[in-house]
Order: structure tokens, then C-alpha cells, then sequence
DNA sequence: TGTACATCAGTGAACGCGCGTTCACTGATGTAC
DNA sequence: TGTACATCAGTGAACGCGCGTTCACTGATGTAC
């Protein structure tokens, strides 16, 4: 069947991209096999090496890919009320019992912050970027200070890890619900205007 | 050389555990394997059986082991100021640069939260209760409304995740400050008495 | 525009490796008398 | 208190398995003339 010409190439990258997105979001960069990937991206494992050097390098393009789509709307807003309003409706999908069922769709440092951070290289590196790069859009403050958006992060984060391991959907919602008040209390905390 | 008195495999026992306690906070509990832990052990894999009847058993018996460790004193302490003393000094430990360079000796929620959710089994369910364990002892209100607690905790293990992904310490240091000033902030958010 | 040929995306078998688990074996421990 | 014997903690080789990675191969694509 092969060759396949270059823009069917493109095709192929991205879909693996796509279900590399989905499947180490779900079950751990290191549980996630490359032959799980490249099924689920319609081929068989042998072409991988195609697209990518080495299964490390495949997870920080699927995590940066990742995070690229999350965090497009965001940046696509000026600052000022659309980038509020962005960053509210951010945290209230954010703090959502959808999140905390989808891990495939959702955020993919809530999946992977602890795994990737126990290893080094080009996976580490873009997880630590991606902390700065959030932590810059959730504050609503000047760049240079982002410690309310570091809080926030923790908080949501730490909130969605929590309610993941609820075993009923009761306590999970209590979770949630303790997050959307701590986060609303954050708010509050740091003068708009820093020093 | 075996065989060995019920004294010696006793301490055999609290070996493996506090070895796997200490590598499995410290490499994740897939990739923490069994042979290692019996070689930190002082013992080689075949024995492993003898104790455990599996690697999933171990693993929540071991969670299981540093949880009850932690705990111990503030669960010691009499609710009221002792309570209080002893859970604001667990705080100020939780959110210091020793516990973020030191996985193997910390909060096993922290390094193991996110992986122990995906599965299933007993492993899940320990670090489930331990949630609502915890989130009793933080909050300063009555056990039947823990949503401060609950919070606490979201805060204090996202602090930490988000801090171990810092790729130099001036990162991590911002983290653990923006912590700080958080956990204080929803201290004063939730009435000190329930309705 | 047509032809000859090099390229290379994707296939599927094969590799070495480390994993969790099993098992025959050893010999000190614990027990029955 | 001694003696004979069953038990079983720990050893180390072996198991089947799935992993990341490699490789010979195929044939459509892209290029040179």
C-alpha cells in the first residue's frame, strides 16, 4: 500500500498527535503504549518512526499539541473583560464532574504533572513551560507577578486529582464544590493592581 | 540459609514495607518493581510471595503504612489548640523545599494520587480513604462538613505537583510562596463554626 | 507531457529486555512425643 | 530435656508477556530528464 504522499503524511502526524492527546491523558505516558497509539491512530506500530525519534519525544509534541489547543482561546482574547471572562469560564469548565470523568479530554497536567516530573528531557521541559504559561493567563495581574495564577493552578489542579479518586459521585461533588468556593476566595486575596 | 523465625520475617515484613513506602513515593508504583524493592529490602524477589499476594496488595498495604505513619500525630494530638498547633506545623512542612526535593519521604497523595485513581482494587481505595481522612484532620470544623479541609489539601497538593515540575528552585520557591499565602487565605474563608 | 528511477511512509516480523509471578529446593524453626 | 519430623521463609532459575525499537520489504510518490 505504501508510499503515501506528503499531505496524506501530515494526515497521519496529526492523527497520531490526536490519539497520543487522548490516550496518555488517559491512562499515563508510560501505560500508554506506542502500538496502542499508532492503532488507535488507524496505522500499526512499525511506522512510528516515521513521525517521531523515540516514544519520549512523541510525549512532549502530544502534550505541547495538548496544550496548544487548550490554551488558544485564552490567548486569543485581549486582555482586559473578554481575557476575564475567558478565565472565568475556564475554571468553571475546569471544576466540572465532566472533567473529573474525561481525563482524555481534559487537563493534561492534571493527568501527567506527577509522572512528568519524575523524569527529565523534552517531556519535563514542556510540562514546567506549560506551569508558567497558565499560571500567566489565569492571573489577572501584571506578567511578572503570577502568584495568584500559580495558586489557582494549584488549587484547580489539586481539586481535579482529589475528586478523581472519589469512589462516588457524592464526595466528588463535595470536592468540586469546596474548589469553586477556594478558588472564588483566591480571588479576592491578591490586590488587582500589584506593586 | 532460610529458614527464619516469625520474629525475623516479622522485620523482613516492615523491611519491604518501608523500602516499597519510600520507592514507591519516589518512582511511581508501576515503575517502582518488586525485585527492587525486596533487593532494598535486603532480599531477593523470590521471597516477595511470602508476604504479599501481589504486587497491587503490596502497594495499598504500603500506602496504607506511610499514611498511618503521617497521620499518627496529628490524629494523637486532642482536637482543639493541639489539634491546631499540629496542623499548622504539617502545613508549613508540606509547602517547604524539602518536600518538594524529597518524594520518597513525603505526601504519598502527591506522588501517587494521580496513578492510584486510574486503577482500581485496593490500591484506589486506600488512597480514596485517605482523602477523607486527611480532609478531617485539616479542617477546623465540625467531621461532617470538611470542605475547607478539603480544599486545604487540594491547595497543598497541587502546591507541591506544581513545585516538583520547577526546573530551578527560584520556580519552585514562587510555588511554594503562592502556596503559602493561599492556604492562609482560605483559613479565613469558612466560618469557624459550622451550621 | 511521458518515462525511468530514487525516495520513503507504512507494514509486520523480529530483537533484547525487564516485568510480575511461579516453582523446586534448602535448611533453620517450631512442634509432637 | 531430647529427638524426629513437618513447616515454611527465603533463594535463584525459569515462565510468559508486553514493551520500545529495528529492519527488510513494498509500492505509490516525487523528481530528473
Amino acid at each position: 500500500m505504501p508510499r503515501v504522499s506528503e499531505a496524506e503524511k501530515q494526515k497521519s502526524h496529526d492523527r497520531i498527535l490526536d490519539a497520543a492527546s487522548r490516550l496518555l491523558r488517559e491512562s499515563g505516558a508510560e501505560t500508554a503504549s506506542v502500538a496502542e497509539i499508532m492503532e488507535a491512530a488507524g496505522m500499526t506500530h512499525g511506522g512510528f518512526y516515521r513521525h517521531f525519534g523515540s516514544k519520549d519525544e512523541m510525549v512532549a509534541a502530544a502534550f505541547q499539541h495538548t496544550v496548544d489547543g487548550i490554551v488558544e482561546a485564552m490567548e486569543a482574547a485581549s486582555p482586559g473583560e473578554d481575557r476575564d471572562r475567558e478565565r472565568q469560564s475556564y475554571i468553571e469548565t475546569y471544576l466540572s464532574a465532566d472533567h473529573v470523568d474525561n481525563r482524555g479530554k481534559g487537563c493534561p497536567l492534571a493527568s501527567l504533572a506527577t509522572e512528568l516530573s519524575r523524569g527529565g528531557g523534552m517531556p519535563r521541559h514542556a510540562a514546567a513551560e506549560t506551569v508558567n504559561r497558565m499560571a500567566g493567563l489565569l492571573d489577572p495581574g501584571s506578567p511578572e507577578n503570577t502568584s495568584q495564577g500559580l495558586a489557582t493552578m494549584a488549587q484547580l489542579l489539586g481539586t481535579i486529582v482529589l475528586a478523581r479518586l472519589s469512589e462516588d459521585q457524592e464526595t466528588a461533588s463535595s470536592v468540586l464544590e469546596s474548589g469553586r468556593t477556594a478558588v472564588r476566595t483566591l480571588k479576592g486575596a491578591w490586590p488587582t493592581s500589584a506593586s
